[in-house]
DNA sequence: CGCCAGATTGACT
DNA sequence: GTCAATCTGGCGG
Protein backbone atom coordinates (compact mmCIF):
# COMPACT_ATOMS: atom_id res chain seq x y z
CA UNK A 1 0.00 0.00 0.00
CA UNK A 2 2.07 2.74 -1.03
CA UNK A 3 0.38 6.37 -1.59
CA UNK A 4 2.14 8.90 -3.60
CA UNK A 5 2.80 12.34 -1.83
CA UNK A 6 1.45 15.44 -4.04
CA UNK A 7 2.93 18.63 -4.23
CA UNK A 8 3.75 21.01 -1.83
CA UNK A 9 1.17 24.20 -1.18
CA UNK A 10 2.87 27.42 -2.62
CA UNK A 11 4.01 30.15 -0.70
CA UNK A 12 1.10 32.52 -1.67
CA UNK A 13 -1.90 30.02 -0.48
CA UNK A 14 -1.42 31.31 2.55
CA UNK A 15 -1.28 34.91 1.70
CA UNK A 16 -4.52 35.57 1.85
CA UNK A 17 -7.44 36.23 4.71
CA UNK A 18 -7.01 34.11 7.87
CA UNK A 19 -10.25 32.82 7.79
CA UNK A 20 -10.03 31.85 4.16
CA UNK A 21 -7.06 30.20 4.57
CA UNK A 22 -8.04 28.21 7.48
CA UNK A 23 -10.97 26.96 5.17
CA UNK A 24 -8.77 26.15 2.49
CA UNK A 25 -6.53 24.08 4.32
CA UNK A 26 -9.30 21.34 5.30
CA UNK A 27 -8.70 18.68 3.42
CA UNK A 28 -4.76 18.84 3.17
CA UNK A 29 -2.39 16.95 3.91
CA UNK A 30 0.20 17.99 6.92
CA UNK A 31 3.38 16.29 6.21
CA UNK A 32 6.04 15.02 8.79
CA UNK A 33 9.55 13.47 7.91
CA UNK A 34 10.13 12.01 10.98
CA UNK A 35 13.52 9.63 11.04
CA UNK A 36 13.32 8.42 7.11
CA UNK A 37 9.75 7.91 8.06
CA UNK A 38 6.75 9.66 6.89
CA UNK A 39 3.80 10.87 8.97
CA UNK A 40 0.73 12.98 7.53
CA UNK A 41 -2.28 13.33 8.25
CA UNK A 42 -5.53 15.22 6.36
CA UNK A 43 -6.46 18.41 8.37
CA UNK A 44 -10.16 18.54 9.44
CA UNK A 45 -10.04 20.90 11.89
CA UNK A 46 -8.47 24.79 11.77
CA UNK A 47 -8.85 27.80 13.63
CA UNK A 48 -8.13 31.33 11.93
CA UNK A 49 -5.93 33.86 14.52
CA UNK A 50 -5.51 37.27 14.16
CA UNK A 51 -2.99 39.48 15.36
CA UNK A 52 -3.26 42.48 18.12
CA UNK A 53 -6.87 42.64 17.91
CA UNK A 54 -7.32 39.02 18.84
CA UNK A 55 -7.48 38.37 22.64
CA UNK A 56 -6.94 34.84 22.45
CA UNK A 57 -3.64 35.32 20.73
CA UNK A 58 -0.43 36.21 22.83
CA UNK A 59 0.49 38.62 20.20
CA UNK A 60 -2.33 40.56 21.78
CA UNK A 61 -0.60 42.19 25.07
CA UNK A 62 3.48 41.35 24.04
CA UNK A 63 5.13 42.36 21.08
CA UNK A 64 7.95 39.87 20.89
CA UNK A 65 9.43 37.28 18.57
CA UNK A 66 5.42 35.54 18.08
CA UNK A 67 4.22 38.95 17.36
CA UNK A 68 6.68 39.75 14.32
CA UNK A 69 6.48 36.19 13.04
CA UNK A 70 2.74 36.45 12.80
CA UNK A 71 2.86 39.67 10.89
CA UNK A 72 5.95 38.75 8.80
CA UNK A 73 5.89 36.36 5.57
CA UNK A 74 3.38 34.00 5.17
CA UNK A 75 3.38 30.20 5.22
CA UNK A 76 5.83 29.42 8.47
CA UNK A 77 5.22 27.74 11.07
CA UNK A 78 4.60 29.00 14.28
CA UNK A 79 5.22 26.54 17.54
CA UNK A 80 4.35 27.98 21.31
CA UNK A 81 3.54 26.14 23.95
CA UNK A 82 0.89 26.48 26.30
CA UNK A 83 -0.28 24.29 29.57
CA UNK A 84 2.89 22.36 29.28
CA UNK A 85 1.96 22.05 25.40
CA UNK A 86 2.54 22.35 21.92
CA UNK A 87 0.78 24.05 19.32
CA UNK A 88 1.31 23.99 15.58
CA UNK A 89 0.22 27.09 13.55
CA UNK A 90 0.88 28.56 10.13
CA UNK A 91 1.00 31.59 9.11
CA UNK A 92 -1.44 33.28 6.66
CA UNK A 93 -2.41 36.79 6.17
CA UNK A 94 -3.30 39.60 3.46
CA UNK A 95 -0.35 41.87 3.02
CA UNK A 96 0.20 44.25 5.84
CA UNK A 97 -1.94 42.53 8.32
CA UNK A 98 -1.49 39.87 10.53
CA UNK A 99 -2.82 36.54 11.74
CA UNK A 100 -2.15 32.49 11.53
CA UNK A 101 -4.03 29.45 11.54
CA UNK A 102 -4.07 26.98 14.20
CA UNK A 103 -4.03 23.08 13.03
CA UNK A 104 -6.76 21.78 15.38
CA UNK A 105 -6.90 18.03 14.30
CA UNK A 106 -5.98 15.40 11.94
CA UNK A 107 -6.92 12.51 10.11
CA UNK A 108 -4.05 10.17 9.99
CA UNK A 109 -3.43 8.60 7.30
CA UNK A 110 0.69 7.48 6.75
CA UNK A 111 2.85 6.22 9.73
CA UNK A 112 -0.02 5.71 12.10
CA UNK A 113 2.34 2.84 13.80
CA UNK A 114 4.69 5.85 14.43
CA UNK A 115 2.14 8.17 15.68
CA UNK A 116 0.81 5.24 18.21
CA UNK A 117 4.23 5.01 19.39
CA UNK A 118 5.30 8.71 20.08
CA UNK A 119 1.62 9.36 21.61
CA UNK A 120 1.77 5.81 24.14
CA UNK A 121 -2.15 5.14 22.67
CA UNK A 122 -3.13 2.46 20.22
CA UNK A 123 -6.63 3.93 19.75
CA UNK A 124 -6.72 6.00 16.54
CA UNK A 125 -9.10 8.71 16.86
CA UNK A 126 -6.81 9.12 20.10
CA UNK A 127 -4.04 10.15 17.54
CA UNK A 128 -4.41 13.52 16.74
CA UNK A 129 -8.00 15.31 17.48
CA UNK A 130 -6.48 18.20 19.53
CA UNK A 131 -3.81 20.55 19.18
CA UNK A 132 -1.68 19.32 21.79
CA UNK A 133 -1.95 15.82 20.98
CA UNK A 134 -1.20 16.35 17.12
CA UNK A 135 1.89 17.79 17.67
CA UNK A 136 3.36 15.04 19.74
CA UNK A 137 2.11 12.39 17.18
CA UNK A 138 4.15 14.12 14.78
CA UNK A 139 7.12 14.82 17.16
CA UNK A 140 6.34 18.24 16.77
CA UNK A 141 8.58 20.80 19.16
CA UNK A 142 9.78 24.14 19.10
CA UNK A 143 12.49 23.53 16.99
CA UNK A 144 9.71 23.50 14.42
CA UNK A 145 9.09 27.03 14.98
CA UNK A 146 9.73 29.29 11.78
CA UNK A 147 10.57 26.40 9.22
CA UNK A 148 8.73 26.90 6.03
CA UNK A 149 5.72 24.22 5.49
CA UNK A 150 6.16 25.27 1.94
CA UNK A 151 9.54 24.29 0.64
CA UNK A 152 9.75 20.74 -0.03
CA UNK A 153 13.09 20.51 2.33
CA UNK A 154 11.13 21.01 4.97
CA UNK A 155 10.87 18.50 8.14
CA UNK A 156 7.20 19.59 7.81
CA UNK A 157 5.50 20.42 5.19
CA UNK A 158 1.35 20.56 3.74
CA UNK A 159 0.32 19.58 0.67
CA UNK A 160 -2.33 19.22 -1.80
CA UNK A 161 -4.78 16.43 -0.84
CA UNK A 162 -8.82 15.76 -1.19
CA UNK A 163 -11.61 17.58 -1.39
CA UNK A 164 -13.74 18.23 1.38
CA UNK A 165 -17.23 17.66 1.20
CA UNK A 166 -18.70 19.88 3.70
CA UNK A 167 -17.47 22.12 5.64
CA UNK A 168 -19.00 23.70 8.75
CA UNK A 169 -18.06 26.27 10.69
CA UNK A 170 -18.71 27.47 14.65
CA UNK A 171 -16.98 29.27 17.74
CA UNK A 172 -13.65 28.80 18.59
CA UNK A 173 -12.74 26.28 21.52
CA UNK A 174 -11.21 26.61 24.86
CA UNK A 175 -10.62 29.97 24.62
CA UNK A 176 -11.47 32.39 27.41
CA UNK A 177 -12.13 35.63 25.39
CA UNK A 178 -13.52 35.28 22.01
CA UNK A 179 -14.41 37.49 18.78
CA UNK A 180 -17.65 37.39 17.93
CA UNK A 181 -17.36 35.92 14.74
CA UNK A 182 -17.25 32.03 14.24
CA UNK A 183 -13.29 31.15 13.61
CA UNK A 184 -13.22 27.95 13.88
CA UNK A 185 -13.57 25.46 10.58
CA UNK A 186 -13.69 21.59 10.93
CA UNK A 187 -15.21 18.83 8.30
CA UNK A 188 -18.72 17.77 8.82
CA UNK A 189 -18.78 14.24 9.96
CA UNK A 190 -15.17 13.46 10.54
CA UNK A 191 -14.66 11.73 13.57
CA UNK A 192 -11.21 12.92 14.03
CA UNK A 193 -11.89 16.27 14.79
CA UNK A 194 -11.55 17.08 18.70
CA UNK A 195 -14.68 17.97 19.87
CA UNK A 196 -17.96 17.50 17.60
C1' DC B 1 15.26 37.57 38.61
C1' DG B 2 10.48 36.49 39.99
C1' DC B 3 5.72 36.60 38.78
C1' DC B 4 1.83 36.12 35.64
C1' DA B 5 -1.17 34.40 32.02
C1' DG B 6 -2.27 31.33 28.44
C1' DA B 7 -4.65 28.73 22.12
C1' DT B 8 -4.85 21.95 26.76
C1' DT B 9 -5.20 17.42 28.49
C1' DG B 10 -6.55 13.79 31.28
C1' DA B 11 -7.88 11.95 35.70
C1' DC B 12 -11.26 12.06 39.15
C1' DT B 13 -16.23 12.81 41.41
C1' DG C 1 -18.85 18.29 34.83
C1' DT C 2 -14.86 19.93 37.50
C1' DC C 3 -9.97 20.58 38.70
C1' DA C 4 -4.97 20.51 38.82
C1' DA C 5 -0.50 19.89 36.33
C1' DT C 6 2.94 21.58 33.39
C1' DC C 7 6.13 25.16 30.03
C1' DT C 8 7.53 29.35 27.89
C1' DG C 9 7.64 34.31 26.74
C1' DG C 10 6.73 38.86 28.29
C1' DC C 11 6.78 42.30 31.70
C1' DG C 12 7.87 44.70 36.18
C1' DG C 13 11.19 45.65 39.83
Amino acid sequence: MRKKLKAVLPQDFYLDDSARVAEKLLGKVLCRVYGGKVLAGIIVETEAYYGKIDPASRAYRSNGDLTRTLYGDVGKAIVYGVHGKWLFNVVAHLPNEGGGVLIRALEPIMGIEEMKKLRGVENIFELTNGPGKLSQALAIDKSFHKIPVYLESSPATIRMGFEVKEVARSFRIGVSKDLSIPLRFYVKNSRFISKL
